[in-house]
RNA sequence: GGGCGUAUAGCUCAGUUGGCUAGAGCGCAGCUCUGAUAAAGCUGAGGUCCUUGGUUCGAAUCCAAGUACGCCCA
């Protein structure tokens, strides 16, 4: 609404005229607001010094308003990008309005800082709340005296100077209700306009608004009674509708009301000794990444004194009693038995109650300085101040000082930081500066916040919020809001998270907000605290965390089941076997260099594991640990000697496997339980003797032991893994399956290292690649592999454009090798064509081993492998025994016999494959526990599956061996 | 406007005191294994380590400026 400012005397009218004989009400200022109630409380109107404003004569009155503002088009990015309300037309500009009222003419032109100091008529002058000294509410409050001019709000109406007025909303003259809005009232402390209050908690008007009180702000007649009020004042300019935005609160969604209050706050002038607190040698924050010491200490240097009041009814009743006489006094009290010998009245009312509202207002005081009735503020505490207290509350700082000395300050606390430099960890340094002049911690920890899975914030209206209970033991529910154009599967796979309970996808309406909603949802499964825990803890704690089912269900899959099937395995076979744990220790050194390679890698993690949690960087810990028990433990330890825990007969090597994976096991279980405490409590009691704690959270952290660490080994190991991983890439680009033995890998050592790991570990690397033998290359006799080099197209094709074929010819005729080296070293090499010189990249080449028929070859920095892919008959044969093995293996599994079940074996087949089952026939029996064979059909009670291998029928049969 | 951060593969993120041709998971493509089996594994494609300048024998890493984003303050 565009509302008329009428200016006291005639003021720019007529320059130099005397403002007595001036003709009153015949010039305006223009004011817009969006809020009409506050127009009650209008103190002061804003222009822009630097702006230029108009003079519009319009009838028999002048009306002042920006130059800009006359013209503009309000809002119209908005309505052409249609972010527009519904039902709103589009605006008109201010000089439409004059013209439809019946013509204008501007009659000149100010600029904004000679209008500062005009006064004029406010639209509310009648009422009582204008009319007081120092505004409303009254100030007979004495700690309030002094902080407002001394003048009624009617008197102090006048035009002041505010850099923030612009002229692309409203008229470029803002109306300044000092009671009504944060830059207003700081604007009015500036200017000496006095503050009017019209609301009280329940946003409605005080009694000093005459006809008004009673009513609203909220409610609509209010603001109608408001139009027609203003209407029949003849101040009333224009109204429309205007798309604008408005505080609405976060919870309930109803609107905010601006309100003047009174609160209580702490002297901070004292910050100096917090800082010197913070500043401690002996007092950390982490993670160093965030500086939080810097943080906190640019919190400090900059805060204002500590508003401590809250308008609420639950809370810390804040023990402030004050003289109903006189404002001017109060007390604050310390303690119940205080409050007690002070009470003269109401104490009885307390009795039985917590001293909390409503039992605590009842308890009245006598005033010390004039014996005056003392009542407790309604105000409850910031909760901060319940918050900030912990390092005393807790530990009994009242009750037991020797206690509270014991556990004073904390070792460690942590909390999420967004916010609270200047909430929680401000509110424990102020009180224990104040108290204790020290922090009370020694290492603070600040972390992120939990995000949903794709990192957006989660809300419970959204769908994506994951309550706790749900996610460690009941379940929880997500979902999205329906697109009924989309088939509910397509939109659940795009909007929810995989993982879903099977059958409890659906389309539901459910209330939000009292509103019901479709959407799409889906129950999941709950995920277990230790799960949570150790999502959490190998998070980086600097950054927020994207948790939901997806992240879990990774989590499970590379660490938590190869943990636990580690741990399965080895129970499994230590069953079988009867292994004792108690049974005397096989020396280390008699161990098989694969043993004391894991017991030593073991070291290397348990020196990890210290280092970490003494850093409180549990993410390093965690992170290290998936890598042990993934790439070492599991896939490695386990998977190489799996043999040595199936073989039947007893052994020294075989109880140096069972102490090995148990030494390991156990020493894991210790490492994990701070993160995994049940995981690692179930592991740990079925894995110990009686002779050990009964609890893995009794037993001490393993120690590092340095006679176990062997440095050379682990980096021979390494290479191990590494030639193991490019046999695999050379015998896959053969082409031939791995189950099919091969004769022969040729390695060329790119490193002594790699050397060793195949003189060393050369049966880990047969076995792993189904091989007869590998063997090193003599360098002397020049390289392994031969290469040949091509043109990158992909790269180098747009690049070369029409020269292609010439750059082509030119590689063909240099030397390939001398060319290849230099690639592969990922240089830059210089091609001479017949159309002059160019350099080529690395990635325009292609660089490949040139091998013969029946071979296979890959290079890799220095190491080179040729792999002899040729199948002789003989290894053809033991290629057909092995698929032999295979489908006897499924059927034992399909008949559902036990792991260590002995058989009775028929196999009926024809041809190279009788042979081969000829040939290996006691292999055969040996993999798959074969007792007794059988030269005819088994008949009735036993399994029979045909199968057909390389296109050779093979019947099977068998029955448990009795 | 000020403080504190962050920027690495399509996505989510590791990367130690500066050190070989920068890694993982997911996703994608192609496979394998079947005595951990309601599991597991491999190979491949995919990178301007935000930009520019500097220090250095050597920079994702240290310094400076800039750009974008986040939190906080005014």
């Amino acid at each position: 609404m565009f509302v008329k400012f009428p200016l006291r005397t005639a003021c720019g009218l007529a320059p130099g005229a005397d403002p007595a004989s001036a003709k009153p009400q015949a010039a305006n200022l223009l004011i817009w607001t969006t809020t009409p109630w506050t127009l009650t409380s209008n103190v002061g109107a804003a222009v822009n010094p630097q702006l230029n404003y108009l003079k519009v004569k319009h009838k028999d009155e002048v009306y002042y308003l920006a130059k800009g503002a006359f013209t503009v088009q309000r809002l119209e990015e908005q309505f052409k990008r249609k972010e527009w309300v519904e039902g709103v037309p589009k605006l008109k500009t201010l000089e439409q309005f004059f013209k439809e009222k019946g013509g204008y003419e501007v009659v000149g032109e100010v600029k904004g800082a000679d209008m500062v100091g005009w006064s004029y008529d406010g639209p509310f002058d009648e009422l009582p709340a204008q009319n007081m000294e120092s505004g409303y509410p009254a100030a007979d409050d004495k700690s309030k005296a002094g902080k407002s001019a001394q003048v009624k709000p009617r008197d102090a109406h006048r035009v002041i100077a505010w850099d923030a007025v612009g002229e692309t909303e409203g008229t470029g003259i803002v109306h300044i209700a000092p009671g009504c809005g944060k830059e207003d009232f700081e604007l009015g402390r500036q200017g000496g306009l006095p503050p009017v209050g019209p609301l009280d908690d329940d946003g409605v008007f005080e009694p000093a608004f005459g006809a008004l009180a009673g009513k609203s702000a909220l409610d609509d007649a209010t603001t109608d009674w408001i139009l027609q009020n203003l209407q029949e004042k003849g101040v009333l300019f224009a109204v429309e509708k205007y798309p604008h935005s408005y505080p609405h609160c976060w919870r309930c969604k109803t609107e905010l009301l601006f309100r003047l209050v009174d609160e209580w706050y702490i002297n901070m002038s004292w910050r100096d000794e917090i800082m010197r607190t913070v500043e401690a040698t002996d007092v950390t924050f982490l993670p160093e990444s965030i500086n939080g010491k810097a943080r906190e200490l640019d919190w400090l240097r900059n805060m204002g004194d500590w508003m401590i009041s809250k308008k609420r009814f639950w809370g810390l009743a804040l023990p402030i009693w004050v003289c109903a006489k006189d404002s001017g006094h109060f007390d604050v009290i310390g303690g119940r038995e205080e409050l007690q010998k002070r009470a003269v009245a109401g104490w009885d009312k307390v009795a039985g109650h917590s001293p909390h509202r409503p039992w605590i207002d009842e308890i009245v005081l006598q005033c010390p300085k004039c014996g005056g009735n003392m009542r407790r503020i309604p105000d409850v505490g910031n909760p901060w101040l319940d918050a900030g207290i912990v390092p005393f509350s807790t530990i009994k700082y009242n009750s037991d000082r020797a206690y509270w000395q014991k556990w004073f300050p904390a070792d460690f606390i942590t909390e999420s930081f967004p916010g609270q430099f200047r909430n929680w960890f401000y509110a424990i340094l102020a009180m224990s500066a104040m108290l204790a002049e020290r922090a009370p911690f020694k290492v603070l920890l600040g972390h992120g916040q939990v995000r949903d899975q794709k990192g957006e914030e989660m809300h419970k209206s959204k769908g994506n919020a994951i309550p706790f209970e749900g996610a460690v033991n009941d379940g929880f529910k997500l979902f999205h809001e329906r697109e009924p154009k989309l088939k509910l599967d397509a939109q659940a796979h795009r909007d929810l998270p995989e993982g879903w309970l099977p059958g409890s996808l659906k389309e539901e309406t459910i209330l939000l907000d009292n509103k019901p909603k479709l959407v799409v949802s889906a129950s999941y499964p709950p995920m277990g605290a230790d799960e949570i825990r150790w999502l959490y803890c190998r998070h980086n704690p600097a950054l927020n965390i994207n948790f939901g089912p997806e992240p879990a269900e990774e989590l499970r899959s590379k660490f938590l089941l190869k943990l636990w099937n580690t741990y399965a395995f080895f129970c499994n076979y230590a069953r079988l076997d009867g292994f004792d744990p108690a049974t005397p220790q096989v020396p280390v050194a008699k161990r098989p260099d694969i043993d004391r390679w894991i017991l030593s890698d073991l070291q290397f993690l348990i020196q990890k594991a210290r280092k970490s949690f003494e850093d409180y960087n549990v993410m390093a810990f965690c992170l290290a640990t998936e890598e042990f028990v993934d790439a070492k433990l599991s896939n490695w330890y386990v998977r190489i000697n799996r043999r040595r825990f199936w073989k039947s007969e007893q052994g020294e090597d075989k109880l140096a496997a069972y102490q090995t994976l148990y030494t390991v096991l156990v020493a894991l279980t210790k490492l994990c339980a701070p993160v995994i405490p049940f995981l690692a409590e179930t592991m740990f009691r079925n894995l110990r003797t009686e002779q050990d704690l009964e609890s893995v959270h009794l037993t001490k952290f393993p120690v590092f032991e340095d006679t176990l660490v062997d440095g050379p080994l682990s980096t021979v190991m390494d290479s191990v893994l590494q030639i193991v991983s490019l046999g695999r890439a050379v015998r896959n680009s053969s082409k031939i399956r791995v189950r099919q033995p091969l004769a022969e890998l040729k390695v060329q050592p790119g490193s002594d290292a790699d050397r060793q790991a195949v003189e060393q570990f050369a049966d880990q690397i047969c076995e792993e690649l189904n091989i007869k033998k590998v063997t090193l290359h003599d360098s002397t006799q020049g390289p392994l592999l031969k290469f040949e080099v091509k043109l990158n197209m992909k790269n180098a094709g747009s690049k070369l454009g029409s020269r292609t074929k010439a750059v082509q010819t030119a590689l063909a005729s240099m030397v390939a090798t001398a060319l290849a080296e230099k690639v592969q070293a990922g240089q830059a090499v210089e091609i001479v064509t017949t159309d002059g010189p160019l350099m080529l990249e690395p990635a325009d080449l292609i660089v490949s081993p040139v091998v013969d028929q029946g071979f296979a070859g890959l290079a890799d920095r220095g190491t080179q492998l040729l792999l002899d892919a040729r199948i002789t008959p003989e290894l053809a044969l033991e290629g057909l025994a092995r698929e032999v093995v295979r489908h006897v293996q499924n059927c034992r599994k399909e008949a559902g016999l036990q792991m260590e079940d002995r058989i009775v074996l028929y196999l009926g087949a024809e041809g190279k494959l009788a042979e081969a089952i000829q040939a290996y026939r006691d292999y055969i029996a040996a993999e798959t526990l074969g007792a007794e064979w059988s030269d005819k059909p088994l008949g009735q009670g036993a399994y029979r599956a045909e199968v057909k291998i390389e296109g050779q029928p093979l019947v099977i049969e068998l029955k448990r061996f009795e």
